[in-house]
DNA sequence: TATCTAGTTTAAAATCATTCTAAAGAGCCT
DNA sequence: AGGCTCTTTAGAATGATTTTAAACTAGATA
């Protein structure tokens, strides 16, 4: 039985808010708790806060985008660019692409190996890759 | 000597928006001549309006945003996604990738052999492949 | 355990790109 | 020229996100 495995749930994900560098308060504790668990999803500020909600529990608007871009920053989320209209975070922070449908603004998860580059050019003089998004845009064949 | 060469340049951007489906108003006719010309660059509502204003024009800026989705609806610009803090237009339409630096808020083109896909999935049922986008985010070295 | 301080949260206001509105204007067909 | 529809316009409205200034708290220290 490991040390994790006696944690409470809430010390779990402060120590594991700790190690991102990140001073566990209550409202980020429980963010983390919705969005850290290991499941795989895509959420937005509101999303989110719904989420809180339904949870019983209030964050202010502020600090869920504040928490939401935090989280990014520290590399605990990934935010996935289809559109403009509002911001969209991956749980999933390992390398993987994605399927957009504009019309349904529907994304979808491609599996890591289902996408091989079998090529792509260098960075430009002084600059080094930080990573690769392929989105891959779909629509209904009929429409 | 074709029909295209004798042509001014206002009918040569008239008979384009025309065949695009788009009708062509001295508004519509006056930017297409500022962004359709052949040169390969990236612009947004403010740096287009900017544009205009120098080359001693006024045109509104509700008229500047429609127009700039009329055009990317038509196929005649691109929107290019990197960030979601203002839309970006790509004036080369041709299939192309981008290298991103978001520090500077820097986007270039990739020239379009430099990427090879050796492997990407099969849309999801019932849906069909529109457009796969790859961006490149890279940093500087030092940062 | 009481105290301190820097980092956080809060509600509300501010920002800013973009869209909408209603009225005035302009292609274009007859 | 007349008329009908599509466009443009300035300004208001929208909506996601950020900022503000004050109240609060995690964690270190005494």
């Amino acid at each position: 039985m490991t040390q994790k495995d006696r944690m409470t749930p809430t010390a779990h994900f402060a120590e594991k808010l700790r190690l991102a560098g990140l001073r566990p308060t209550r409202q980020r504790v429980a963010i983390a708790a919705l969005l850290l668990d290991g499941r795989h999803r895509h959420v937005t500020a509101d999303s989110l806060t719904e989420e809180i909600t339904t949870a019983g529990l209030h964050v202010s608007g502020g600090t869920v985008y504040n928490t939401l871009n935090q989280f990014t920053e520290a590399g605990l989320l990934r935010r996935v660019m289809v559109h403009n209209d509002y911001s969209l975070f991956d749980t999933n922070t390992d390398h993987h692409h994605h399927f957009y449908e504009a019309e349904n603004d529907q994304l979808v998860d491609i599996p890591h190996d289902d996408v091989i580059l079998a090529q792509f050019p260098t960075a430009p003089d002084g600059h080094e890759i930080k990573a690769v998004d392929v989105v891959i845009h779909i629509q209904s064949k009929d429409s």
